[in-house]
DNA sequence: AAAATAGTGTCTGTGAGACACTATGTT
DNA sequence: AACATAGTGTCTCACAGACACTATTTT
Protein backbone atom coordinates (compact mmCIF):
# COMPACT_ATOMS: atom_id res chain seq x y z
CA UNK A 1 0.00 0.00 0.00
CA UNK A 2 1.40 3.30 -1.01
CA UNK A 3 -0.50 6.18 0.82
CA UNK A 4 -1.23 9.28 -1.09
CA UNK A 5 -2.14 12.76 -1.20
CA UNK A 6 -5.31 14.40 -2.69
CA UNK A 7 -3.10 15.07 -5.36
CA UNK A 8 -1.85 11.71 -6.00
CA UNK A 9 1.36 12.56 -4.62
CA UNK A 10 3.10 9.48 -3.15
CA UNK A 11 4.67 10.61 0.44
CA UNK A 12 8.06 9.88 0.01
CA UNK A 13 7.88 12.13 -3.12
CA UNK A 14 7.56 15.51 -1.21
CA UNK A 15 11.02 16.88 -0.74
CA UNK A 16 12.24 16.10 2.84
CA UNK A 17 15.22 16.47 4.66
CA UNK A 18 18.06 13.52 4.48
CA UNK A 19 18.54 11.45 7.93
CA UNK A 20 21.82 10.29 9.09
CA UNK A 21 23.27 8.88 12.26
CA UNK A 22 26.54 9.41 13.59
CA UNK A 23 28.14 7.77 16.20
CA UNK A 24 30.91 7.88 19.04
CA UNK A 25 31.87 4.69 19.29
CA UNK A 26 33.42 5.05 22.98
CA UNK A 27 36.33 2.96 24.57
CA UNK A 28 38.54 2.37 27.50
CA UNK A 29 42.16 2.48 26.09
CA UNK A 30 45.59 3.55 28.67
CA UNK A 31 42.99 4.21 31.23
CA UNK A 32 41.03 6.95 29.83
CA UNK A 33 38.30 6.59 27.12
CA UNK A 34 39.27 6.88 23.52
CA UNK A 35 36.67 7.62 20.12
CA UNK A 36 36.27 5.77 17.39
CA UNK A 37 37.44 8.19 14.48
CA UNK A 38 37.25 7.03 10.27
CA UNK A 39 38.95 9.13 7.73
CA UNK A 40 37.01 10.00 5.33
CA UNK A 41 37.84 8.35 2.31
CA UNK A 42 35.09 9.97 -0.04
CA UNK A 43 32.50 12.92 -0.05
CA UNK A 44 32.90 16.15 1.51
CA UNK A 45 35.08 15.63 4.69
CA UNK A 46 37.25 13.31 2.38
CA UNK A 47 40.69 12.86 3.94
CA UNK A 48 39.44 14.21 7.11
CA UNK A 49 39.19 12.32 10.57
CA UNK A 50 35.28 11.81 11.30
CA UNK A 51 32.67 10.00 13.36
CA UNK A 52 31.67 6.93 11.05
CA UNK A 53 28.13 8.27 9.75
CA UNK A 54 25.84 7.17 7.31
CA UNK A 55 22.02 7.91 5.81
CA UNK A 56 19.89 5.81 6.94
CA UNK A 57 17.69 3.27 5.05
CA UNK A 58 14.53 3.38 3.63
CA UNK A 59 13.56 0.47 6.65
CA UNK A 60 16.15 0.51 8.66
CA UNK A 61 16.35 1.13 12.41
CA UNK A 62 18.54 3.86 13.48
CA UNK A 63 20.26 1.62 15.87
CA UNK A 64 20.79 -0.91 13.06
CA UNK A 65 22.02 2.15 10.77
CA UNK A 66 24.76 2.71 13.37
CA UNK A 67 25.54 -0.86 13.97
CA UNK A 68 26.11 -1.05 9.79
CA UNK A 69 28.49 1.92 9.40
CA UNK A 70 30.45 1.00 12.20
CA UNK A 71 30.78 -2.44 10.95
CA UNK A 72 31.48 -1.12 7.20
CA UNK A 73 33.16 1.65 7.45
CA UNK A 74 35.63 0.53 10.75
CA UNK A 75 34.92 -3.44 10.52
CA UNK A 76 33.89 -2.79 14.31
CA UNK A 77 31.31 -4.52 16.20
CA UNK A 78 28.98 -2.38 18.23
CA UNK A 79 26.87 -3.53 21.14
CA UNK A 80 23.83 -1.04 21.45
CA UNK A 81 24.18 1.97 20.26
CA UNK A 82 22.32 4.59 22.11
CA UNK A 83 20.67 7.87 21.05
CA UNK A 84 22.06 11.16 22.09
CA UNK A 85 19.88 13.53 20.13
CA UNK A 86 19.07 14.47 16.62
CA UNK A 87 21.75 17.49 15.07
CA UNK A 88 19.58 19.63 12.77
CA UNK A 89 21.39 23.01 11.77
CA UNK A 90 20.44 24.15 8.48
CA UNK A 91 23.85 24.51 7.16
CA UNK A 92 25.32 21.60 9.31
CA UNK A 93 26.64 19.53 5.85
CA UNK A 94 27.47 21.22 2.76
CA UNK A 95 25.78 18.63 0.46
CA UNK A 96 21.95 19.33 1.26
CA UNK A 97 19.41 19.20 3.92
CA UNK A 98 20.47 16.10 6.29
CA UNK A 99 19.53 15.57 9.75
CA UNK A 100 21.73 13.42 11.62
CA UNK A 101 20.64 11.14 14.97
CA UNK A 102 23.94 11.06 17.12
CA UNK A 103 24.20 7.83 18.93
CA UNK A 104 27.11 7.03 21.46
CA UNK A 105 28.10 3.02 22.62
CA UNK A 106 30.99 2.43 24.38
CA UNK A 107 32.34 -1.24 24.24
CA UNK A 108 35.10 -3.46 26.22
CA UNK A 109 37.72 -3.64 23.78
CA UNK A 110 38.10 -3.26 19.83
CA UNK A 111 39.76 -5.60 17.50
CA UNK A 112 43.04 -5.11 15.74
CA UNK A 113 40.72 -3.79 12.93
CA UNK A 114 42.14 -0.86 10.49
CA UNK A 115 39.93 1.44 13.25
CA UNK A 116 41.82 4.55 14.50
CA UNK A 117 41.15 5.37 18.13
CA UNK A 118 41.86 9.18 19.07
CA UNK A 119 42.12 9.72 23.04
CA UNK A 120 39.86 11.77 25.22
CA UNK A 121 41.07 14.68 27.11
CA UNK A 122 38.90 16.52 29.53
CA UNK A 123 36.16 16.68 27.44
CA UNK A 124 37.29 16.83 23.36
CA UNK A 125 38.74 14.18 21.36
CA UNK A 126 42.77 14.73 20.38
CA UNK A 127 42.57 14.09 16.81
CA UNK A 128 45.60 12.44 15.04
CA UNK A 129 48.43 14.54 12.56
CA UNK A 130 47.79 18.42 12.25
CA UNK A 131 43.40 18.37 11.83
CA UNK A 132 42.21 20.42 14.35
CA UNK A 133 38.08 20.08 14.68
CA UNK A 134 36.11 17.15 13.26
CA UNK A 135 33.74 18.22 10.69
CA UNK A 136 30.36 18.62 10.61
CA UNK A 137 29.05 18.92 14.41
CA UNK A 138 31.26 16.09 15.41
CA UNK A 139 33.15 17.65 17.98
CA UNK A 140 29.42 18.92 19.99
CA UNK A 141 28.87 14.92 19.49
CA UNK A 142 32.04 13.82 20.97
CA UNK A 143 31.38 15.95 23.80
CA UNK A 144 27.60 14.76 24.73
CA UNK A 145 28.79 11.45 24.29
CA UNK A 146 31.61 11.56 26.90
CA UNK A 147 29.03 13.39 28.96
CA UNK A 148 26.67 10.74 28.66
CA UNK A 149 29.14 8.06 29.41
CA UNK A 150 30.58 9.95 32.81
CA UNK A 151 26.94 9.95 33.62
CA UNK A 152 26.24 6.28 33.15
CA UNK A 153 29.57 5.45 35.45
CA UNK A 154 28.75 8.11 38.38
CA UNK A 155 26.05 5.63 40.04
CA UNK A 156 26.23 2.34 38.77
CA UNK A 157 29.16 -0.20 38.59
CA UNK A 158 29.66 -1.24 34.90
CA UNK A 159 26.38 -0.08 32.90
CA UNK A 160 27.75 -1.30 29.71
CA UNK A 161 29.60 -4.61 31.03
CA UNK A 162 33.10 -3.12 30.46
CA UNK A 163 34.93 -5.58 32.74
CA UNK A 164 33.92 -9.05 32.15
CA UNK A 165 31.74 -11.33 34.62
CA UNK A 166 33.70 -11.00 37.41
CA UNK A 167 35.72 -8.73 38.84
CA UNK A 168 37.23 -6.90 41.96
CA UNK A 169 36.38 -3.66 43.42
CA UNK A 170 39.96 -2.28 42.70
CA UNK A 171 39.61 -3.52 39.04
CA UNK A 172 35.98 -1.14 38.75
CA UNK A 173 37.95 1.60 40.92
CA UNK A 174 40.74 1.59 37.54
CA UNK A 175 37.40 1.34 35.67
CA UNK A 176 36.30 4.42 36.69
CA UNK A 177 38.91 6.74 37.02
CA UNK A 178 39.19 5.94 33.19
CA UNK A 179 36.29 6.70 32.33
CA UNK A 180 35.20 9.64 34.37
CA UNK A 181 38.99 10.92 34.26
CA UNK A 182 41.13 13.07 36.13
CA UNK A 183 40.79 11.67 39.83
CA UNK A 184 37.19 12.53 39.87
CA UNK A 185 36.33 8.90 41.84
CA UNK A 186 36.65 8.91 45.51
CA UNK A 187 38.78 7.59 47.57
CA UNK A 188 38.74 3.89 47.94
CA UNK A 189 37.10 2.91 51.27
CA UNK A 190 34.29 5.20 50.17
CA UNK A 191 34.32 3.91 46.85
CA UNK A 192 33.99 0.51 48.13
CA UNK A 193 31.13 1.18 50.42
CA UNK A 194 29.17 2.84 47.74
CA UNK A 195 29.44 0.11 45.15
CA UNK A 196 29.24 -3.37 47.68
CA UNK A 197 25.16 -2.53 47.75
CA UNK A 198 25.11 -2.36 43.91
CA UNK A 199 27.21 -5.78 43.38
CA UNK A 200 26.38 -9.06 43.93
CA UNK A 201 29.57 -10.95 45.84
CA UNK A 202 30.98 -14.42 44.34
CA UNK A 203 32.33 -16.17 47.54
CA UNK A 204 35.64 -16.54 45.26
CA UNK A 205 38.67 -14.43 45.29
CA UNK A 206 41.56 -13.24 42.73
CA UNK A 207 45.28 -13.62 43.91
CA UNK A 208 47.64 -10.87 42.33
CA UNK A 209 51.16 -11.00 42.19
CA UNK A 210 51.57 -9.97 46.14
CA UNK A 211 48.98 -9.11 48.60
CA UNK A 212 45.72 -10.29 50.38
CA UNK A 213 43.44 -11.54 47.64
CA UNK A 214 40.92 -9.49 46.58
CA UNK A 215 37.20 -10.61 46.21
CA UNK A 216 35.39 -11.44 43.18
CA UNK A 217 32.22 -9.50 42.44
CA UNK A 218 29.29 -9.53 39.57
CA UNK A 219 27.34 -7.13 38.21
CA UNK A 220 23.61 -7.54 39.87
CA UNK B 1 25.14 23.58 -5.45
CA UNK B 2 23.64 19.86 -5.31
CA UNK B 3 25.88 17.27 -4.52
CA UNK B 4 25.58 14.04 -6.85
CA UNK B 5 27.17 10.33 -6.65
CA UNK B 6 29.11 8.92 -8.83
CA UNK B 7 25.50 8.50 -11.56
CA UNK B 8 25.09 11.79 -10.75
CA UNK B 9 21.87 11.13 -8.79
CA UNK B 10 21.32 13.87 -6.39
CA UNK B 11 21.68 13.31 -2.66
CA UNK B 12 17.77 13.67 -1.67
CA UNK B 13 16.72 11.28 -4.62
CA UNK B 14 17.41 8.47 -2.68
CA UNK B 15 14.70 6.89 -1.08
CA UNK B 16 14.92 7.75 2.51
CA UNK B 17 12.67 7.82 5.74
CA UNK B 18 10.33 10.87 5.90
CA UNK B 19 11.01 12.97 8.96
CA UNK B 20 8.57 14.25 11.27
CA UNK B 21 8.31 15.83 14.72
CA UNK B 22 5.37 15.23 17.11
CA UNK B 23 4.96 17.52 20.29
CA UNK B 24 3.97 16.97 23.34
CA UNK B 25 2.66 20.59 24.89
CA UNK B 26 2.23 20.28 28.73
CA UNK B 27 0.90 23.07 30.79
CA UNK B 28 -0.76 23.04 34.03
CA UNK B 29 -4.49 23.31 34.47
CA UNK B 30 -6.25 22.69 38.24
CA UNK B 31 -3.57 21.82 39.77
CA UNK B 32 -2.24 19.28 37.40
CA UNK B 33 -0.45 18.19 34.16
CA UNK B 34 -2.19 18.52 30.82
CA UNK B 35 -1.13 17.19 27.60
CA UNK B 36 -2.38 19.15 24.39
CA UNK B 37 -4.39 16.98 22.14
CA UNK B 38 -5.30 17.69 18.38
CA UNK B 39 -8.12 15.81 16.61
CA UNK B 40 -6.98 14.66 13.49
CA UNK B 41 -9.09 15.97 10.64
CA UNK B 42 -7.66 14.27 7.71
CA UNK B 43 -4.89 10.96 6.95
CA UNK B 44 -4.42 7.98 8.97
CA UNK B 45 -5.85 8.54 12.30
CA UNK B 46 -8.57 10.67 11.16
CA UNK B 47 -11.16 11.42 13.94
CA UNK B 48 -8.78 10.41 16.86
CA UNK B 49 -6.98 12.42 19.36
CA UNK B 50 -3.28 12.40 18.71
CA UNK B 51 -0.44 14.19 19.65
CA UNK B 52 -0.09 17.50 17.20
CA UNK B 53 2.76 16.46 14.39
CA UNK B 54 3.88 17.44 10.74
CA UNK B 55 6.30 16.32 8.64
CA UNK B 56 9.43 18.29 8.75
CA UNK B 57 10.17 20.92 5.65
CA UNK B 58 13.34 21.00 3.17
CA UNK B 59 14.59 23.89 5.02
CA UNK B 60 13.01 23.79 8.72
CA UNK B 61 14.61 23.28 12.05
CA UNK B 62 12.67 20.83 14.17
CA UNK B 63 12.01 23.07 16.61
CA UNK B 64 10.37 25.27 14.08
CA UNK B 65 8.38 22.45 12.61
CA UNK B 66 7.32 21.78 16.11
CA UNK B 67 6.02 25.31 16.65
CA UNK B 68 5.04 25.61 13.50
CA UNK B 69 2.44 22.34 14.24
CA UNK B 70 1.14 23.56 17.66
CA UNK B 71 0.40 27.04 15.56
CA UNK B 72 -1.33 25.87 12.27
CA UNK B 73 -3.31 22.76 14.03
CA UNK B 74 -3.93 24.12 17.72
CA UNK B 75 -3.67 27.61 17.13
CA UNK B 76 -1.33 27.45 20.28
CA UNK B 77 1.70 29.45 20.76
CA UNK B 78 4.60 26.95 21.81
CA UNK B 79 8.02 28.36 23.67
CA UNK B 80 10.77 26.02 23.41
CA UNK B 81 10.16 22.54 22.04
CA UNK B 82 12.99 20.51 23.42
CA UNK B 83 13.65 16.84 22.17
CA UNK B 84 13.03 13.70 23.78
CA UNK B 85 14.30 11.42 21.47
CA UNK B 86 13.36 9.97 17.76
CA UNK B 87 11.31 7.14 17.43
CA UNK B 88 12.26 4.94 14.78
CA UNK B 89 9.87 1.34 14.74
CA UNK B 90 9.08 0.21 11.18
CA UNK B 91 5.76 0.11 11.31
CA UNK B 92 5.18 2.75 13.61
CA UNK B 93 3.30 4.94 10.87
CA UNK B 94 0.82 2.92 8.60
CA UNK B 95 1.39 5.42 5.52
CA UNK B 96 5.29 4.99 4.93
CA UNK B 97 8.94 4.40 6.56
CA UNK B 98 8.04 7.89 8.90
CA UNK B 99 10.89 8.80 11.90
CA UNK B 100 9.49 11.08 14.13
CA UNK B 101 11.93 13.40 16.24
CA UNK B 102 9.12 13.23 19.85
CA UNK B 103 9.32 16.98 21.46
CA UNK B 104 8.49 18.33 24.75
CA UNK B 105 6.96 21.86 25.55
CA UNK B 106 5.91 23.40 28.93
CA UNK B 107 4.18 26.47 28.56
CA UNK B 108 2.29 28.76 31.20
CA UNK B 109 -0.88 29.09 29.86
CA UNK B 110 -3.33 28.74 27.06
CA UNK B 111 -5.33 31.17 25.54
CA UNK B 112 -9.08 29.72 24.32
CA UNK B 113 -8.23 28.31 20.98
CA UNK B 114 -9.49 25.00 19.61
CA UNK B 115 -7.34 23.01 21.33
CA UNK B 116 -8.28 20.32 23.86
CA UNK B 117 -6.25 19.53 26.90
CA UNK B 118 -6.27 16.15 28.01
CA UNK B 119 -5.36 15.64 32.57
CA UNK B 120 -2.46 13.44 33.13
CA UNK B 121 -3.08 10.69 35.61
CA UNK B 122 0.08 10.04 36.91
CA UNK B 123 2.14 9.22 33.66
CA UNK B 124 -0.81 8.64 31.52
CA UNK B 125 -3.42 10.57 29.75
CA UNK B 126 -6.93 10.50 30.26
CA UNK B 127 -8.17 10.35 26.44
CA UNK B 128 -11.99 12.48 25.58
CA UNK B 129 -14.43 10.57 24.46
CA UNK B 130 -14.23 6.10 24.48
CA UNK B 131 -10.66 6.64 22.49
CA UNK B 132 -8.20 4.15 25.16
CA UNK B 133 -4.64 5.08 23.33
CA UNK B 134 -3.45 7.36 21.19
CA UNK B 135 -1.97 6.83 17.80
CA UNK B 136 1.29 5.55 16.80
CA UNK B 137 3.67 5.91 19.63
CA UNK B 138 1.85 8.97 21.17
CA UNK B 139 1.48 7.23 24.70
CA UNK B 140 5.22 6.37 25.29
CA UNK B 141 6.13 10.31 24.14
CA UNK B 142 2.77 11.15 26.48
CA UNK B 143 5.14 8.71 29.11
CA UNK B 144 8.55 10.50 28.34
CA UNK B 145 7.71 14.13 28.19
CA UNK B 146 5.84 13.79 31.72
CA UNK B 147 8.93 12.24 32.77
CA UNK B 148 10.97 15.20 31.53
CA UNK B 149 8.97 17.74 32.79
CA UNK B 150 8.82 16.05 36.45
CA UNK B 151 12.81 15.79 36.12
CA UNK B 152 13.37 19.78 35.67
CA UNK B 153 11.19 20.32 38.38
CA UNK B 154 12.41 18.50 41.07
CA UNK B 155 16.16 19.72 41.34
CA UNK B 156 15.39 23.66 40.30
CA UNK B 157 12.37 26.00 41.16
CA UNK B 158 11.07 27.41 37.92
CA UNK B 159 12.94 25.90 35.14
CA UNK B 160 10.16 26.68 32.31
CA UNK B 161 9.22 30.28 33.83
CA UNK B 162 5.19 29.14 34.55
CA UNK B 163 5.25 31.67 37.56
CA UNK B 164 5.81 34.67 36.15
CA UNK B 165 8.73 37.42 37.39
CA UNK B 166 7.35 37.18 41.34
CA UNK B 167 6.16 34.59 43.43
CA UNK B 168 5.76 33.61 46.75
CA UNK B 169 7.26 30.43 47.94
CA UNK B 170 3.74 29.10 48.50
CA UNK B 171 2.92 29.60 44.85
CA UNK B 172 5.79 27.88 44.12
CA UNK B 173 5.17 24.85 45.84
CA UNK B 174 1.72 24.70 44.31
CA UNK B 175 3.30 24.52 41.07
CA UNK B 176 5.76 21.75 42.33
CA UNK B 177 2.31 19.90 43.57
CA UNK B 178 1.16 20.49 40.27
CA UNK B 179 3.64 19.14 38.37
CA UNK B 180 5.37 16.47 40.32
CA UNK B 181 1.78 14.86 40.59
CA UNK B 182 0.03 13.28 43.94
CA UNK B 183 1.76 14.70 47.21
CA UNK B 184 5.44 13.98 45.92
CA UNK B 185 6.33 17.31 47.48
CA UNK B 186 8.20 17.59 50.57
CA UNK B 187 6.94 19.68 53.94
CA UNK B 188 6.61 23.43 53.70
CA UNK B 189 9.59 24.11 55.61
CA UNK B 190 11.68 21.41 53.92
CA UNK B 191 10.68 22.99 50.54
CA UNK B 192 11.54 26.33 51.61
CA UNK B 193 14.69 25.31 52.72
CA UNK B 194 15.76 24.05 49.76
CA UNK B 195 14.36 26.53 47.09
CA UNK B 196 15.71 29.98 49.07
CA UNK B 197 19.27 29.08 47.74
CA UNK B 198 17.58 29.05 44.76
CA UNK B 199 15.75 32.35 43.88
CA UNK B 200 16.15 35.61 44.81
CA UNK B 201 14.26 37.88 47.57
CA UNK B 202 12.64 41.18 46.05
CA UNK B 203 12.08 42.38 49.12
CA UNK B 204 8.58 43.40 48.38
CA UNK B 205 5.47 41.04 49.72
CA UNK B 206 2.28 39.52 48.64
CA UNK B 207 -0.38 40.19 51.01
CA UNK B 208 -3.31 37.45 50.75
CA UNK B 209 -6.83 37.74 52.03
CA UNK B 210 -5.80 36.71 55.52
CA UNK B 211 -2.77 36.10 57.11
CA UNK B 212 1.03 37.29 57.48
CA UNK B 213 1.95 38.74 53.83
CA UNK B 214 4.25 36.56 51.72
CA UNK B 215 7.83 37.39 51.00
CA UNK B 216 8.60 37.68 46.78
CA UNK B 217 10.75 35.88 45.14
CA UNK B 218 12.21 35.98 41.62
CA UNK B 219 14.25 33.83 39.71
CA UNK B 220 17.73 33.45 39.26
C1' DA C 1 -8.79 38.50 70.83
C1' DA C 2 -9.16 35.02 67.32
C1' DA C 3 -7.97 33.08 63.15
C1' DA C 4 -5.10 32.32 59.37
C1' DT C 5 -1.03 32.15 56.97
C1' DA C 6 4.29 32.96 56.94
C1' DG C 7 8.51 31.75 58.69
C1' DT C 8 12.18 29.55 62.00
C1' DG C 9 14.84 27.14 66.03
C1' DT C 10 16.24 22.78 66.69
C1' DC C 11 16.49 17.79 66.95
C1' DT C 12 17.28 13.42 64.56
C1' DG C 13 18.77 10.27 61.21
C1' DT C 14 21.46 9.22 57.25
C1' DG C 15 25.18 9.10 54.44
C1' DA C 16 29.45 10.88 52.19
C1' DG C 17 34.17 11.34 53.02
C1' DA C 18 38.49 10.69 55.23
C1' DC C 19 41.81 8.92 58.63
C1' DA C 20 43.97 5.37 60.78
C1' DC C 21 43.84 0.99 61.78
C1' DT C 22 43.46 -4.30 61.08
C1' DA C 23 43.67 -8.51 57.98
C1' DT C 24 45.80 -11.66 54.82
C1' DG C 25 48.37 -12.85 51.28
C1' DT C 26 53.53 -13.24 48.78
C1' DT C 27 58.57 -13.02 48.81
C1' DA D 1 60.14 -10.72 59.04
C1' DA D 2 59.06 -7.42 55.60
C1' DC D 3 56.07 -5.79 52.37
C1' DA D 4 52.10 -5.02 49.60
C1' DT D 5 47.47 -5.01 48.89
C1' DA D 6 42.55 -5.78 50.82
C1' DG D 7 39.24 -4.37 53.90
C1' DT D 8 37.07 -1.90 58.18
C1' DG D 9 36.09 0.81 62.73
C1' DT D 10 34.97 5.25 63.61
C1' DC D 11 34.87 10.24 63.53
C1' DT D 12 33.16 14.47 61.42
C1' DC D 13 30.40 17.26 58.61
C1' DA D 14 26.41 18.45 55.97
C1' DC D 15 21.94 18.21 54.97
C1' DA D 16 17.16 16.31 54.42
C1' DG D 17 13.10 15.94 57.02
C1' DA D 18 9.98 16.81 60.60
C1' DC D 19 8.12 18.84 64.90
C1' DA D 20 6.88 22.56 67.44
C1' DC D 21 7.33 26.98 68.05
C1' DT D 22 7.25 32.20 66.89
C1' DA D 23 5.77 36.20 63.81
C1' DT D 24 2.64 39.15 61.34
C1' DT D 25 -1.28 40.15 59.20
C1' DT D 26 -6.85 40.52 58.67
C1' DT D 27 -11.43 40.22 60.70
Amino acid sequence: MVWTDSSGRALAEYPHPSLAVDVALLTVVDGGLAVLLHKADEGFAAGKWALPGTFVRQDELLSAAALRVLRDKCGVAGESPRQLRAFDALDRDERGRVVTVAHVDLVPSLGREAAQLAPISGEHVIIPGRQQRLPFDHDQIVVEAVHWARAEYTERPDPCGLLGAEFTLYQLRKLHEAVLGGGETPAKDTFRRRMEGLVVETGQTLSGPVGKPARLFRRR
